[in-house]
DNA sequence: CGACTAATTGAACCCCCTCAACCAAAGTGG
DNA sequence: CCACTTTGGTTGAGGGGGTTCAATTAGTCG
């Protein structure tokens, strides 16, 4: 199984170019330089009519757990990718409390919140040791004249943040906290496999806390529905391992439709065995599974 | 199932003669174009550096109350900026629950979510008579390479957007329901102010069950909640008629975690209305009651 | 090994939702 | 003109989903 240890910066089949550090890359001084092709590959865009000779290289930094990318309020100038590694964004309200509003991993972008006031908006974090490429702001609209397909392709990935955040939005504001960890986890295991690790066992690089924060839930409530999950053998859990048992029903996990349906908590409890439904979509699908 | 009113767009018979006075010009045609510079205008861009001899054009277009501007997975091809007139943007789940994303007014820009799929993501419908500026995604782009500073402002504009929808996940995700609705006329109060409206007094233009969707409410909480706001003086509530009566209060309000913030509450609305003891103890926290 | 953080689980509470009745305004049609 | 319908808003009663408080266990690092 892939251990999703410290990212291994080899995982990239798709370039050609010779793997500069070994692996766990980032502690040397990782990867230090990249051109503008590794700049779109990572970031999922077409490098097709990308001028291969340009000159242009973008450098590279290295964070370890824990650290801060930038904050709040700091002076924004440069845009992130994530090369390799996991962080965290978050907002911190006026009592201290965070507010995670997502977690980059390999192929996001990220500091798009700081062009407008020209401070940063919020707050990154690494979970995990990271290899992030920079991409100073001024460079990028440079780039943006010279090549269209660029410019487009930036507009592309800034609107593909906002229909995420759209989709939170959607999220948070009308789904129960069984489907928001369905989703959580659903989502976390597609971006496992575009990533090339496992989409069926992974380890989760954020606390229960983290979690809850960005699904707007308790960390308790967290953790009771990671358990109740896998209970009903859709996942299997421990501690940070998740297992993906049952894809189907985590993905057609929806609101608990009125009141009529039974209750979770006694399909968590003695319905292990009662697997049938007769209606022709049981919202929480097959339970039976293994 | 009921679809609802597919693109056609015929609405109630809105005579074009008969004026709402509110928003004048939109009748008729309105105004059928805008140069670079109203439209920098418009959007709160310094268009100092736009060069004013610029031929550019931007047509303008009208929809009436109730009109659909672009539906879910519509070709892209243009983004809208609100000259006047109110809007809203929804999302559709599978089964036909409409979910605020939200409220368009003056200066805004919206349909950014279909740059990345080149399909619209959500949908724009039209809350009050609207006009509005288009800005043809190709012409946009052409302009960022014409003029710097456009460029500079386009991404900055989607920035503010991206902003916006963080502010929104963290309100949805830490709020209680009395502070989301109480930021919500905050929110909205500022804008109008933006707009030259009055910021004490104004109308809404969409119905609590808009309201709620946006906020991740039930209409009836947000009825309750405007009425318990009316009562111990932080607004006026009549219908779509709202008054701002005690802006800080409402900016202050937050969740209220202890019991310490709501005997604050509790203190203050006994304060303001001793008078009243008749009437039962209402929904405001149980104060005595149970 | 202790000290600390993270995670699990239980019990009680309460905020908000659900269901429902009622009201007001605006059409609609006779 | 007035019944009738539709839409939007208010308010009440009750229940439940998720929070809060609290205790216990597991994992981590000095």
């Amino acid at each position: 199984m892939l251990s999703t240890q410290t990212s291994d910066s080899r995982v990239e089949a798709n370039s050609t170019l010779h793997a500069t550090s070994t692996e766990a890359g980032w502690q040397r001084q990782g990867k230090l330089w990249s051109n503008l092709k590794e700049l779109c590959d990572v970031l999922r865009i077409p490098s097709a009519a990308i001028h291969t000779d340009e000159e242009l290289l973008f450098q590279h930094v290295q964070f370890k757990t824990g650290q801060r990318i930038h904050t709040i309020g700091q002076p924004f100038d440069t845009l992130y990718i994530v090369h390799s590694g996991f962080l965290k964004t978050v907002l911190i309200d006026e009592f201290g409390n965070e507010q995670v509003l997502s977690f980059p991993m390999k192929g996001d972008l990220f500091g798009v919140d700081g062009i407008h006031t020209k401070r940063y908006a919020s707050e990154a974090v690494a979970l995990s040791n990271c290899d992030l490429i920079l991409l100073p702001f001024k460079k990028l609209t440079a780039l943006g004249r010279a090549h269209v397909e660029f410019e487009h392709a930036m507009y592309s990935v800034m609107s593909r943040e906002l229909v995420r955040e759209q989709a939170m939005v959607s999220m948070l504001g009308a789904l129960s906290a069984e489907a928001r960890v369905a989703r959580f986890l659903v989502n976390l295991s597609e971006r496992y496999a575009e990533m090339g690790y496992s989409s069926k066992l992974f380890n989760l690089r954020m606390t229960r806390h983290e979690i809850g924060s960005y699904l707007g839930l308790t960390l308790e409530t967290v953790s009771r529905t990671l358990s109740a999950f896998n209970e009903i053998g859709l996942i299997s859990v421990d501690q940070r391992s998740i297992g993906i048992k049952d894809l189907d029903s985590l993905k057609t996990l929806r609101r608990l439709p009125p009141s009529s349906s039974r209750a979770k908590q006694v399909a968590s409890r003695k319905a292990k065995q009662l697997a049938q439904q007769e209606r022709p979509e049981g919202e929480w699908g097959q339970v039976a599974g293994v």
